[in-house]
DNA sequence: ATTTAATTTAACCATTTAGTTAATTATAAA
DNA sequence: TTTATAATTAACTAAATGGTTAAATTAAAT
């Protein structure tokens, strides 16, 4: 390769460029022409750096899941405690969806199109359930801290109350006549609200009332 | 019109035939040939009676939209007392989508496509802040029975606990290694999980453990 | 029975879009 | 400065797919 600088430059360009127009219309909305154009290059590079549109969506596949669930590990695995890890983890996907609205309906959508595709990644996957983060739930319960709930429905509970409102975030504004700001302060509401909703449902004794109002 | 009931006969299976189609590849994924296939019909009918791939499109999700959403309003403005609301929408809504595990995700991908459409349907959505539901929790804030949570925030917290589960069961099987039957009784605890979740949020004092395992 | 109109189909057309190619330009090596 | 290679483009091709049409079939009306 002559120039390995240019070379990275214009497959950056169309990376970026595709990852817009893919996550924001998926695999079957986006077209080449579009991508090319965002990028700002000639259709035919993106057939000469990824030779083909499935292959270029492959690669932002992979690149999106590849950050996205060792982010998750990360935090779950990590040596905090536990409660500081459920405000930790909900804080960080809240702020990652919000600025990133087409992030969750992509990856829900893409899951539900090509459901095997979790087999190919199902190491990182499975690792889950014996996460550190899944032990001290299970440590709290063995306490008598914690009510004796499922990682299954405490995990679930957990990422749906982060995750959905960002899908349904259209719809809530609609609704309820939201503005922007309104919209904004909604969600930073829930980086407080969640956390103590999950603490509340396992807690053995009542914890305290989490809207001021 | 010769013959009414030919025609509807047709029209009827080339609607549930896109239904299908429609729901699980969504607008773009879908083509014609598929839906013709799948109601067993020459391609030229799907034109013949429908015109084009957008007016069949429209025809299916009108249909889907004019049942849910009535029928949502219909169970919050009923008789029953606020708690009953909450099992009855969270069974009725869990029963509904997991026996149409597409649905959820084709409603939150076309809303996210076509934001517009929720203009379209306003009225029927901006029913929900003045309904006896929301009433009612607004009544148990006054009577003292429950903390002074939003009803942005609420409403939220049980359609995500609701619906997401049915998005995200495709990786929670797959972490879990859950198998089907297992899934089935997953979604069943829900039912119960869910609504006790969601009282014991707002309620001012502590509700029993909800999982006796 | 015959005629008329609606329905259905196979074959075709038009458009869109992914993908290719041959020529051009920029870049690096000799 | 010349040569070779990589990168880029405009123009093109091929395939997929939405949509049309003209002929055939079925059903209804007379």
């Amino acid at each position: 390769m002559v120039n390995a600088q240019k070379h990275s430059e214009t497959a950056q360009k169309i990376l970026e460029a595709a990852h817009k127009v893919f996550v924001k219309k998926g695999m079957y909305g986006a077209r080449m022409q579009e991508i090319a154009d965002e990028a700002g290059i000639n259709k035919a590079l993106l057939h000469y750096y990824f030779r083909s549109k499935a292959l270029l969506f492959d690669a932002i596949f992979q690149k999106i899941f590849s950050q996205f669930l060792p982010g998750i590990l990360q935090i779950l695995e990590g040596e905090q405690n536990f409660e500081e890890k459920i405000k930790v983890f909900v804080g960080h996907y809240l702020d990652q969806f919000v600025n990133n609205k087409y992030l969750p309906v992509f990856i829900v959508n893409e899951i539900h199109q090509n459901p095997q595709r979790l087999y190919e990644m199902g190491q990182a996957l499975r690792g889950l359930p014996s996460s550190r983060f899944i032990t001290q739930l299970k440590e709290g319960i063995e306490a008598g801290k914690y009510l004796p709930v499922t990682p299954e429905h405490f995990m679930m509970n957990m990422i749906s109350l982060t995750i959905f409102p960002v899908l349904a975030s259209p719809v809530l504004t609609e609704i309820f006549s939201m503005d922007s700001q309104t919209t904004r302060q909604f969600f930073e509401d829930r980086k407080k609200i969640v956390p103590e909703m999950i603490l509340n449902s396992i807690s053995t004794k009542k914890i305290k009332g989490h809207e001021a109002d």
